[in-house]
DNA sequence: TTTTAGCACTCCCCATATTAAAGTGCTAAC
DNA sequence: GTTAGCACTTTAATATGGGGAGTGCTAAAA
């Protein structure tokens, strides 16, 4: 399956002439707006070959081509090649730009992945989608802990990026306000920066340690202090739904209807994010049928890791159809995660 | 305007006969369906009366007819009444089994409203909302300051309700953590059980009546305490957008675009609210043009207030097509908005 | 051996015509 | 006031027939 340059060219020129506009890709076409010096035949013969080879296929007979999932992967391939060998002064200009702008906001996470999202979508038509670090892998600034009512205890987390999570636990027994602070004032002096995780372990060693392990009382508290500092990841945020909307891709009601599911199911959401991984510094695209959630295989997925000086803490994304414009996605999800990143580290 | 009882049955027949399927009513079909003793050339004058009257339309000459806005009206004021005079037992108990699912949750109001507006919008096949009790308005069970960098300090509001609410403020200059936890002792003991308004309010005369007005450092705090008290109405849940796609009222792409793009901006949608009195007992039915904004006029929407005592803390609503079944949207809507005042007031 | 020109063939798309079905409005009779 | 009957209107569905875009193949040219 070895394409030789005209080849690839050709395959390129069919994928990029097709998400320039919806319709299967004739030869002549190709051979006109791209400035092939063959006849239309040639081209035919080509296409005739990228179809063996699985690249493409037609919708009837005697009908243009159109890219298979194969085709944009290479399509993808081979542009993500020239964009990294490339990467213009330009774009350098545009994130140190959009950096200063973010920087106001890094104070504010709500804000800033607001604004990211809603902008990457606005700018691209696309879904924008946004990970927020972990809270049990982030640092803890303070804890605070709340009597309610009876039993009831409101864990109160603030990590060291100002996200502040809370959550209700049921005490299994009646606890001062007074014990509850020297519980806070013990986890607060013991183990602020460290993470949600580390704590748990840590307490649970200590439990096991002192050999106060299932009985008495200091045990059940630091219990429920484990049970309180643990957070499932679950904080993303989506923006640009609407956007999508004026898609020619989603004109079908059906798909738009597993996109709105999927964004409704925040469980289901992070299972999209899972499979990318959070510490490599390249952007990740993911094209249709590679999705790993049923529910996305019609889509491609842009992403690309945000960090803190080197540490990886959330996932940037675009989720737009296959037939997408991946130039400025990938161009875009760069720019922003750079710039997220820069505004995050100082 | 006055119709008799014979045109008013035929109206609202027709009106539920496009409820049920979305296509223009004939006279004919009506006869029949709805057991009129007389024959459809009678029905077709008392048609042609209706649509004299502007209850009816025709969207081409020699087709059936169609319910305006003024049909869905009259439809709802009467079937309305009818719900109100024949409340059933087995609605009563539909509350009472409601009431004990949602006592659970009444603790956690992230759960319940999330429950809530799933069920409703489950049942329905429409976009369930619910109103979270304002923050404003509701007593403090705490606040927390906790200083976070330089001079940013995060203000976490804990109210009666066990919601919990941050901010992130600015100090305008250097304050200890231990002068943090001081302000904070100062408005817990003195304030519990107020509203935040109310706490502002008096922290407002305490800086008047103390003559500190504009200059020490005292006055500096307080008004960095009012600041941070202060939260704008945002809390909205909204589930089943999805749910909504399959109706055939929304196959035309740009209604959904407007439903998204209202839920996207929480401004707009509070807006929604604001002209629904909470303080009612009555299900409110708003009708298509009768809609506040703009956005929402080709929606119709049911609804209701939720309690705590006899304070009212916030609304339930679906929002749907006017073609909607109404009898369904307002029974629901009325079993969930009494079973979360039931689980609320205990 | 590769490329090109030429041509027959396929299939979709669109515009037009035709027909059946549903429903109205009107008139005259009950 | 109600009904039967009928002419008329409009839509929706179904056929019909080019026109166009594009392919595949063959034979000749490079």
């Amino acid at each position: 399956m070895m394409l030789d340059e005209r080849a690839k060219k050709v395959l390129c020129a069919v994928v990029e002439s097709y998400i320039e506009k919806p319709e299967p890709v004739g030869s002549r076409y190709i051979m006109k707006r791209y400035g092939f010096d063959v006849c239309s035949a040639t081209i035919r013969n080509i296409m005739s070959d990228l179809e063996d080879e699985g690249f493409l296929f037609q919708p009837h007979t005697s009908a243009g081509r159109l890219p298979t999932d194969r085709a944009y992967r290479f399509y993808v391939n081979y542009i993500f090649q020239e964009y990294l060998r490339k990467k213009t002064e330009e774009i350098k200009k545009n994130i140190e730009n959009l950096t200063k702008k973010l920087r106001k906001l890094r104070n504010d996470m709500n804000s800033l992945f607001m604004e990211t999202t809603q902008s990457l979508s606005q700018a691209t038509k696309y879904l924008g989608l946004a990970l927020l670090p972990e809270t049990d892998k982030t640092a803890l600034h303070r804890v605070d802990f709340i009597k309610f009512k009876d039993d009831l205890v409101i864990a109160i987390v603030v990590n060291d990026k100002g996200i502040v999570k809370n959550k209700i636990i049921k005490a299994n027994h009646e606890i001062s306000q007074q014990e509850l602070n020297s519980l806070a004032d013990f986890v607060n002096s013991n183990y602020k920066g460290k993470s949600l995780d580390e704590i748990r372990e840590d307490l649970f060693s200590r439990l096991k340690r002192e050999k106060i392990f299932w009985d008495n009382l200091i045990s059940k508290i630091l219990k429920m202090c484990q049970e309180a500092l643990y957070f499932s990841r679950e904080d993303v945020f989506v923006s640009g739904l609407y956007n999508i909307m004026h898609l020619p891709d989603f004109s079908d009601i059906e798909k738009l209807r597993e996109v709105a599911k999927t964004i409704q199911d925040r469980h289901l959401l992070i299972k999209l994010f899972e499979n990318i991984p959070e510490d490599e510094e390249e952007i990740k695209i993911i094209i249709g049928d590679e999705n790993p959630i049923e529910e996305f295989r019609n889509f491609s997925i842009i992403a690309s890791p945000y960090k803190e000086k080197d540490k990886s803490l959330g996932i940037i994304a675009l989720v737009g159809p296959k037939r997408m414009d991946y130039q400025k996605a990938i161009m875009l999800v760069n720019i922003f995660a750079k710039s997220v990143t820069n505004a995050l580290s100082e």
